[in-house]
DNA sequence: CTGAACCTTAAAGTATACTATAAGCTGTAT
DNA sequence: ATACAGCTTATAGTATACTTTAAGGTTCAG
C-alpha cells in the first residue's frame, strides 16, 4: 500500500501521514525501489487509533505518550490508567470552566432581552460595568 | 499615562497592549514629545472590557467585531443580542462534544479498573477495537 | 512519448494569542 | 556622568495541528 492507498482508507491525508511519521506517532515505513513509503495494515490501523484517540480528545503529544507506553512489550496498564484519570480530570475542568462562561453569556443575554435599546445595550453596560468593578 | 503604568493598572504585559493596538482592539493613543504613547482612563477601560469579554470566552476577533458595534454612536443593541446568541449556542455545543469526551473517557476508564494487566489493558484494546469497527 | 496521477523533500504559511529578542532612544536618580 | 528603568520599532519564536507550495522524480494509460 502506498501513501495515497493508505490516505484513501482512512480519511488521513497524505500529508498529515508524513506529518504524523515525522512526530514518531508512525513508525517509519519500508520504501520500494524508488524511494516510496510502502504501508501494511499495521500502519492503518496505528493511523485508526490515532484518529480514534484525537476523537476523544487526546492531543498528539499525548497519543505519542500512549503509544510509546503500549508498543513495548506489555502495556503497562496501571499507567495508562493513570493517564486516564489525569485526561478525566481536564476535560471535567474544561466543561466546568465552560459552563461558567455559558452562564455568564446566557444572564448577558436575558439582559438584553428583558431591556435596553441601541443607546442602553445591557450587554456592552454590563461588560462595562465588571470592568470598572474589578478596577 | 504611559505603557508601563497602564499595564500595572489592568494586569496586561506592555507588548499585549501594543499587540492589541495593532489589533485595533485599542485605539492608537496620542504620543508626547520623546514619541512615548500616553493614555487616559479610557484605554483602561478598554482593556479592562477586553479581559472580562475574554473571560466569558470570546477570541480577539469576536471582541474587535463588538467594539466596531458598540462605538459608533448606538450600540446597534438587536445586533449583539443574537451576536450573543450565536457564542452562546457555541459554548453549548463545545460542552456537549466534551461531555461526549468525558463518557468515552470514564467507560474507559471503567474498564481499567474492572479488569485488565500489563498485557490485555482494556483502555488500549478498546480503542483498538474502536478502530477496527470503523475501518 | 506525452500527460496525468502519484510520489519525494524541505520550507513556508495558517490560525490564535501572545512572548521574546535585538538594537537603540529617553528620563531620572545618584 | 553613568547606570538603570522605561520607552520605541521590527522581527522572530512558541504551541498545536496541520496545509500549502515549490521543484522535481516515477509510473502507467493511451
Amino acid at each position: 500500500m502506498k501513501i495515497g492507498q493508505l490516505a484513501r482508507k482512512t480519511g488521513a491525508e497524505r500529508q498529515t501521514i508524513r506529518y504524523y511519521e515525522s512526530l514518531r506517532l508512525l513508525d517509519e515505513p519500508r520504501r520500494n525501489s524508488s524511494g516510496y513509503r510502502v504501508y501494511d495494515d499495521d500502519a492503518a490501523r496505528r493511523l485508526m487509533f490515532i484518529k480514534r484517540a484525537k476523537s476523544i480528545g487526546l492531543t498528539l503529544s499525548e497519543i505519542r505518550t500512549l503509544i510509546e507506553i503500549s508498543v513495548g512489550k506489555a502495556n503497562r496498564c496501571e499507567e495508562i490508567r493513570s493517564f486516564a484519570e489525569d485526561k478525566l480530570r481536564d476535560v471535567r475542568e474544561k466543561i466546568s470552566h465552560l459552563q461558567t462562561i455559558e452562564k455568564a453569556l446566557s444572564d448577558l443575554k436575558g439582559l438584553c432581552e428583558s431591556s435596553g435599546d441601541d443607546l442602553h445595550c445591557p450587554f456592552i453596560e454590563t461588560l462595562l460595568d465588571d470592568c470598572i468593578k474589578e478596577n
